[in-house]
DNA sequence: TATAATTAAATTGTATCCAATCGAATATAT
DNA sequence: ATATATTCGATTGGATACAATTTAATTATA
């Protein structure tokens, strides 16, 4: 490559990530407001369903958030009554975020989300594969 | 795929867009904060840097950003002096971005900047290939 | 054990993002 | 030509992201 193609937008691996992330995000946007849920909201609400309860630390860990992002938008999360935050008895220093029955219940209205956007995205299985194997490589390094 | 999988994290193919996005942005930081750009403002660097002038219209479709996005961030780089904004004279509606001497200038100060980011993300030239095909193939859709 | 180091969240400040709306300019249709 | 529709950018408001700092609790160490 020649060393002045290196800087454009064309060529960069970063843009069209970060490009193609925001615009599925866009597609969640309908059917998540439909649920009263933001995409940061609805992959928070997504580990709940799986752990019922974990610390904000380990919820970043899975996120890739840091308590910057994550204290607001759990607080918002509790006062729609989703889940609840409090301080672990064992370690006064760690917050425990809890699903709620109401939280529990959100994931039945979730459950056709995933194969809704799914028609939108429109890539092979094959395809979907490879960029899953491709995402996680870059993720874990 | 069991019914109940659709929702967790790890099915999800946005996820990992997201969440790699985000990282390798974070990787900019260091480099970008050395000569005083943010990421979104690096990548409008880039088409100027290719274009020398552009609207806001023309800028929002290579970059995937509307005017709420641009504006104000056009407004600030006008201030550090890399761009100017004006308005067509064939058609007032449209705004003209253009790059001034202090912007093209910018250029150089980024010239290594793609090989360092490039050395930190470790894909080999074939799976960095596909994960850009693929990803071009979600933006094209 | 007293002190230093580490850890987990919260806070602060800045910069996005984007949906929704608005106002001005231009294009189109009758 | 004039009313209507469309287009472009700006604005507003709400929700992230994240770097950097702070606070409180716990752990490690001298």
């Amino acid at each position: 490559m020649n060393p002045d193609d290196a800087l454009k937008l064309d060529n960069q691996l970063c843009f069209p990530l970060y490009a193609a992330s925001r615009e599925i995000i866009k597609l969640y946007h309908e059917p998540l407001s439909r649920i009263g849920l933001t995409y940061t909201q609805y992959i928070t609400m997504m580990v709940l369903w799986e752990e019922k309860r974990i610390s904000v630390k380990a919820l970043g860990n899975r996120l890739f958030l840091d308590s910057g992002t994550l204290t607001p938008l759990l607080k918002t999360l509790e006062k729609q009554g989703f889940i609840t935050r409090s301080r672990s008895e064992e370690d006064e220093r760690v917050l425990v975020v809890e699903l709620t029955k109401e939280g529990a219940e959100l994931k039945k209205k979730a459950a056709n989300i995933p194969m809704e956007i799914g028609q939108c995205i429109r890539l092979s299985a094959d395809d979907a594969k490879e960029l899953y194997r491709l995402l996680y490589l870059i993720l874990n390094r």
